[in-house]
DNA sequence: CCGAATCATGCATGAACGTGCACAACGTCG
DNA sequence: CGACGTTGTGCACGTTCATGCATGATTCGG
C-alpha cells in the first residue's frame, strides 16, 4: 500500500468517524505507529486533521478547498516554519491584509493570541483559518472566487481593495527575483496585489527556497518595496544574496518552527 | 476514549445542560473524578467553562448555538440526506444564493455538476465546499467575518446583498415554525436573510427534524413567503402538520441520501 | 462548628511520543 | 550496469503525557 494511498484512507476515516486512534489505524493498516504517527504529524501540519494523544480529531474547521489544500501539503512543515517567524513581526493594533497562498495559509493558521490584529484578506481560506480564539476582527473582501488561486478576484474585489490603507501587506509570492521582483501567475491576482502593495505601510513577502531567484509572468512589485523578506536557510546561494542587496531585510526561518 | 474526545465531550455536554457534575461524569466516562477535574480544570482555563464546587457551569457568555464547524458535524448523514434532496430542485442556468448553514454547506458540497449554476454566499465556508470540478461560478459576498454564523455580516455584506437578485435563495433557518415564520440567533445575520428574501424570486429552506416547530429571537420572513421547504421523514407531527397547510410544498428527504 | 464531600498536589506507572539511526526499495544519472 | 540520493519504514532510546491513588487542604450544608 502507498503513502499517499495509507493518508487518503486515514483522511477518509476521520471524516467518517470524526476521530482515528494511532493503534488502530497501525493494526489496520499492518504498519508500525510509529508511521501512523508520522502519517498524523504530515497530515496534522497540512491542516488536515488535529493532532491528540492517542490519535487525532477531524478538524473542527471547513475543508480547504482542494488546489490550494494540495499546495498547503507541499512542505507544509516549513511552511509553518516560515509563518512562526513572520509571526514575530505583526505587532499589536495593526491591520495585516494576508494575500492568498499556502505559506500565507500557514501564517493566518498560526496568528498570535496575545495581540490584537485587524486581519483583512480576499481569500476565504485565509479567512476561515484564522483561529476563532484569538478574536482577530477578519473582514473578508468579496468578489468572484478564483478557485486556482484560492482568492476573490475581479471589479468588486478590486474595488474593495482599493479603499484599504493596511497597515502591513503580507504579499504571496508566485515568483521572487532580485531583478524580475515579486511577480505573480495569474493577471487579474497580479493587479490586486500591484494595488495592495502601493496602499500599504510595509510589505512582508513569505517565500520558501525554491520560489528565490525564479518569476512568473506577471509584475508585481519591485522588490525594493518590499521591506521584509521571510524566507529559509536553504535558499542561500546567488539569488538569495541579490536579494539581501536590495536593502530588503531577510529573516531566516528556524526549521524547527520556533 | 481520546482524552481531548473526552473534553469535547464534556463541552457539549455544557452547551446542552448549562452545567456538569464532576461525580457523573467520571462514572458515565469511565475514568477516575481526578481525571475529570483535572479536564474541567483545563477547561476553566481555556475559559470554555467555570469551575464550581462539584462540577463546572457553561460559560454566561456561552454562545448559544455552537459555531458553524461545530455544527457540521452533527447529523452529518442527515444534513446530507437533505442536501441530496434540496440539490433536485436547482434548475439550470440559474442564480442561487446559498445562505450559511451546515445544512446548506451540505448542499454547497453536494451541488449537480450537470447543471450549470451561479452560485452566491456571503459564507466563506460554502463558497469553499463548491466542489471545483462543478464549474459553477461563485460570487463571495465580503464583509466582517463573523464566526458564529460562518458568514459575512455589517453593512458592506448588506450593501452588496442589496444589488442582487437571485433566482432562487437557499435560505438557513435557526427556528422554522408554520405561526413564528423563518427565524435566526443572530440580528444582523436575520437582517441579511430579510434583504435576501425579499429581492429573491423563490425561496427554499432546508431544515431537520428538530428545527421544526422552533423559533429563534429574530424573525426573518413568514412561511407564506417560503416556496418549498426541505426535511425529514422523521418531522412528522404537529408542527409538520402545520407547515403543510400554509401552502408550501413539503419535500421529505430519502434517509439514504438517494 | 463538625462531618462529609470535594478539591489540589505530588507521585508512580504505563502508554504514547519524538528523535536519531539503520536498512530496504526505488528512481536517477553518469 | 553501478553509484548515488531520495523516500518510506521499523527499531531503540530517552522523554512526555494521561491516569489513578494517596495525602492534606478546602468547602459546603446543617
Amino acid at each position: 500500500m502507498l503513502t499517499r494511498e495509507r493518508q487518503a484512507a486515514i483522511a477518509s476515516r476521520l471524516t467518517r468517524d470524526g476521530k482515528v486512534l494511532a493503534g488502530e489505524l497501525a493494526s489496520d493498516f499492518a504498519v508500525s505507529e510509529d508511521t501512523i504517527r508520522r502519517d498524523l504529524r504530515e497530515m496534522a501540519s497540512a491542516g488536515l486533521c488535529e493532532r491528540v494523544y492517542g490519535g487525532a480529531l477531524a478538524r473542527p474547521s471547513a475543508p480547504v478547498p482542494p488546489p490550494l489544500h494540495e499546495r498547503a501539503q507541499i512542505a507544509a512543515p516549513r511552511k509553518n516554519a516560515l509563518a512562526a517567524a513572520a509571526a514575530r513581526y505583526l505587532v499589536d493594533g495593526a491591520t495585516v491584509f494576508i494575500d492568498a497562498g499556502s505559506a500565507n495559509l500557514a501564517l493566518a493558521a498560526r496568528l498570535p493570541v496575545d495581540r490584537r490584529l485587524r486581519i483583512v484578506t480576499h481569500s476565504p481560506a485565509v479567512a476561515l483559518a484564522v483561529p476563532p480564539r484569538a478574536q482577530h476582527p477578519v473582514t473578508l473582501i468579496g468578489g468572484r472566487y478564483d478557485a486556482e488561486t484560492g482568492a476573490c478576484l475581479g471589479a468588486e474585489a478590486l474595488g474593495e481593495v482599493e479603499r484599504l490603507r493596511p497597515d502591513l501587506l503580507v504579499l504571496g509570492a508566485c515568483g521572487l527575483d532580485a531583478v524580475a521582483g515579486v511577480t505573480a501567475f495569474d493577471p487579474e491576482d497580479a493587479a490586486i496585489k500591484r494595488h495592495l502593495a502601493r496602499s500599504s505601510a510595509a510589505i512582508m513577502v513569505l517565500a520558501t527556497a525554491e520560489k528565490l531567484g525564479t518569476a512568473a509572468p506577471f509584475f508585481v512589485v519591485g522588490v525594493e518595496a518590499v521591506g521584509r523578506i521571510v524566507t529559509e536557510a536553504a535558499a542561500k546561494g546567488p539569488a538569495f544574496d541579490a536579494l539581501g542587496e536590495t536593502g530588503a531585510e531577510i529573516v531566516l526561518a528556524d526549521p524547527s518552527g520556533r
